[in-house]
DNA sequence: CCGTATCCTCTGTGATACTG
DNA sequence: CAGTATCACAGAGGATACGG
């Protein structure tokens, strides 16, 4: 009975499923940064090594795995010697150009913003209501 | 000197920072969350202690200041007793409604996506190129 | 109601070594 | 070159109890 009106009332705002499909596939410290390498052209293993900084063998496998399992990135293996392998955005991949690139236009401004607050001292967001 | 080299070849892509400095801001498990709730409108602490499912009020407590501090939400207390807190987003987390409306229009083309392809089964991704 | 303080867990991540 | 296999660890996150 009273649980019937805590339902009503937590109904307020609802979950977001479309959200957390989208963390699933995003989330992870490398994720987004592989994708925009892969935005900009194909690549091998080594050449997303060398262009990430930090990233180690262990995880850049994982979490090209990962994107590979989502069927965000497509792997090509070619039976060369030496063994060459490329990665590059599925065509389901290719739609999430927008998104990375919508991160990137609002990290711009953020660090233009940044620059500006730091240039002069500025009592910063906490606030009182009049009482 | 052949250092030099090595710059140049590792240089065909490079870092980019204003990815680093969205991911800053975002990183966290319940921050997205916590901004989706919070672009309907402003929100208590309880209120979105309740629409958020399962996070602890450690975690909403730590990512809320870590929002506030990032400037991107406004923390407004109501002098009343009971106390009342109310959370918001600040001129410059309103900017970011575009990037969440762009991780939850393509997170909900994806689950369609998904759909489709669990109704058929499908060789996914792995391609091996002839030679 | 809205937190802070502690302690503890566990997953993601990193380092190293080895293989097709 | 492009991985896989182990092991180890930090630090994000969770549980619980107490305070303004």
């Amino acid at each position: 009975m009273t649980e019937e009106l805590c339902k009503e009332h937590a109904k307020l705002t609802e979950p977001p499923p479309e959200i957390e499909a989208t963390l699933a596939v995003l989330s992870g410290k490398w994720k987004i940064l592989i994708l925009w390498q892969l935005m900009r052209r194909e690549c091998r293993f080594n050449e997303l090594r060398r262009a990430i900084k930090g990233v180690s063998q262990h995880m850049l496998t994982t979490q090209l795995r990962d994107l590979e399992r989502h069927g965000i990135i497509t792997r090509t293996i070619f039976p060369e010697v030496p063994p060459r392998v490329e990665y590059a955005l599925s065509e389901h991949g290719e739609s999430l150009k927008n998104v990375i690139r919508t991160l990137a236009t609002w990290g711009h401004t953020h660090l233009r913003r940044q620059q500006a607050a730091t240039s002069r001292p500025v009592t910063r967001g906490r606030k009182v209501a009049a009482g």
